[in-house]
DNA sequence: AAGTGGTCTAGACCACTTC
DNA sequence: AAGTGGTCTAGACCACTTT
């Protein structure tokens, strides 16, 4: 009748049931044996639509009892933030290894007098700096060429031949502050301007830091979209 | 040997050896007849496991070749928004219904001069104001009693009574602006402070606005987190 | 031709919930 | 006891990729 496999077509057909409202939260889904009986299929068949539109967060089965729609998600977005993602060009304005300022130091959990490798870059677009950025990753003798690998890549990246790459996580702070003087400056603000920021700390999945950064958004670059909902999450 | 499910040990078993670096990205793991005869089961229960890491998003099958890990998704960070999410307690400052100030009139795809109901609000917490709050919803006769649902519940939530629950999605964009006056005194701040704000539009699954708001954080309250990694996602 | 993933079947037995 | 979801099997056939 319809194209495409079989389960998926149930799931499309639960999905709009539920996304029109003919089945609402909490209420319950027919049942395995139910489902397989209407669409003259096999119960396995069945679960596989199942499972994907539990995957999608849109039902959760209860053992013994049923599946049930869940009510909406509206705490939960997803955010993009790419440092290439809006275009325009970075100028490195430093590349220091030095003992960090005390936030970065607890920030990173570093030992008393560790060193660290920090790199300050100006975001130009248009022939206008946009943005400013700083990252601090802890100074480790006998690592190799970290220094100049540092700042070329989008910032989890550049962690990746040192640790499994699957194994990081990113936690992201995003708050207005009053911007340090040398960062008005490099963009050619009047001091005490106050800027969006953006703070991200790397941790392996072990909970230890390995790094961290801050972005300086000025009002013509820096505005985060995110957004939430039931849709369909297309492929990678 | 070990307890649980068959499919849950293969799959954390190939798991820990995605995040520990044993395969890392573009490597193609044994294929599904290879892990079931590693694991002494059937070829279902292997697609079972494979399946779950595919809906993590760390492993993608190709149709005759195999299955590949995916490169870390560094772009993409889970935010956390809730109005009230960080405690405190709103108090109404105003609700009306009006025609709405052109930029209004343009996020919600107003006709001219069409209504729409506003309610305007101050979070407090501790005794302090620390968040304001306005929202715009079109005004349509013979709607009842939206009026007084307005501002009563989580932004989307208060749609679902008007819509299919789960067919809506919110687009939020995060951004520093100057404080308008009228915010400014109400939160006790100095005019032409900058805040950190947030505003959402909320629009069924065809696209159609049915509902914006904004809200202006300030420092001691507006600090947004969110995170990205491969991390399993517990339950709801 | 051989190997891979993609879809599907017709059972089986278990654990949980309700009556 | 009957109904539900949870796990698992031992096949089958198809579509795609590589040799």
């Amino acid at each position: 009748m319809m194209d495409g496999p079989l389960y998926l077509q149930i799931a499309d057909s639960l999905r709009q049931a539920i996304l029109s409202g003919t089945y609402r939260p909490s209420d319950m889904l027919p049942s395995e044996n139910e489902l397989a009986t209407l669409y003259a299929t096999s119960r396995v068949t069945v679960r596989k639509s199942l499972a994907g539109l539990e995957s999608e967060g849109l039902i959760k089965p209860r053992h013994g009892k049923g599946y049930f729609v869940l009510p909406p998600q509206n705490t939960m977005y997803t955010l993009y933030f790419g440092e290439q993602a809006a275009g325009g060009q970075f100028r490195f304005q430093e590349v220091n290894i030095l003992v960090p300022e005390k936030k970065v130091v607890e920030t990173l959990g570093l030992e008393q007098g560790q060193m660290a490798i920090l790199t300050r870059r100006v975001l130009e677009r248009d022939g206008k700096s946009v943005a400013y950025d700083e990252k601090y990753i802890p100074y480790e003798r006998g690592v190799p060429s970290i220094e100049f690998e540092i700042g070329y890549a989008e910032f989890p990246d550049m962690f990746n031949k040192r640790f499994a790459p699957m194994s990081l996580r990113t936690e992201m702070t995003i708050g207005v502050e009053t911007a340090p003087e040398y960062v008005c400056a490099s963009l050619g603000l009047a001091a005490g301007t106050q800027l969006l920021v953006v703070g991200r700390r790397i941790c392996t999945k072990e909970g230890k830091p390995v790094g961290c950064g801050r972005q300086y958004l000025t009002g013509d670059y820096g505005k985060l979209t995110a957004e939430s909902g039931y849709y369909k999450t297309e492929k990678l």
